[in-house]
DNA sequence: GACGTGTACGACATCATGTCGCAGACTACG
DNA sequence: CGTAGTCTGCGACATGATGTCGTACACGTC
């Protein structure tokens, strides 16, 4: 799997880092857990720790408070996922899930014409 | 979540049925497991029962050996977890990711074609 | 040295999943 | 009728991922 599945905590963590740019892990805690106890720092630490191991962060240790970015966009994370789900399930192929999203009208007007226009240029 | 989440077993039990239509237990059983033991009996009655638990499946019961056929396309639950990708992901829209895999070029022009076509008459 | 802030990491509860075993129903066949 | 074989239903368990918590340790400042 080229990108790795982020479970809901690790996924709201990056949510903060993909608006905010970088954090230390003492604002991820007021943000995620405004009312929370001390308890949450090591919980924050884990999170980081694995999304760390995944490859969806860097760490800055030159900091005393190490300073957390993100390595992969959110638009990036996304098509990768949508690549795994091919690969899962359609054998790689994207066309039938995109047709099925189309007669189903899950896309709307705009998200057409985008597209229409994103498929000229290529 | 609309469409809930395959497992792996889960979906191997699926692409039998979306390959054959509809299948007995023991035909999956011989099909998934050709090497096995007894004791798989059982593991696929569970994977089925979790399967027709989820709606994926129908289970009839008329005849002695219930017969198990698939009531979603393998199109629609992929189209189905597309969708909660970008629910959970970009916040509902496809646009983002799409954009990404074509710039990525991990469209092959075949597809490409195709979507313009498949737009065109959207 | 005491304290605050931060990192590292072990430990645990919980949940989904895959596996296995057994009880009970039903059929076929002697 | 009784035995064997097949099937369903479901409880039980091991495993792995995840979210949480506690603690140990490092490094500053006062």
């Amino acid at each position: 799997m080229t990108v790795p599945k982020l479970a809901n905590a690790e996924l709201a963590v990056m949510e903060r880092l993909w608006q905010q740019g970088s954090l230390t892990a003492r604002l991820l805690r007021e943000q995620l857990y405004p009312d929370a106890a001390n308890s949450m720092h090591g919980t924050i630490q884990r999170l980081l720790q694995r999304l760390e191991d995944k490859g969806f962060i860097h760490r800055d240790r030159d900091r005393a408070a190490h300073l957390f970015t993100p390595r992969i966009s959110r638009d990036a994370y996304a098509a990768g996922r949508l690549e795994a789900l091919a690969d899962q399930v359609t054998g790689g192929s994207f066309v039938p899930m995109i047709t099925r999203l189309v007669e189903e009208r899950k896309l709307s007007d705009a998200d057409m014409e985008r597209l229409r226009r994103l498929l000229e240029d290529g």
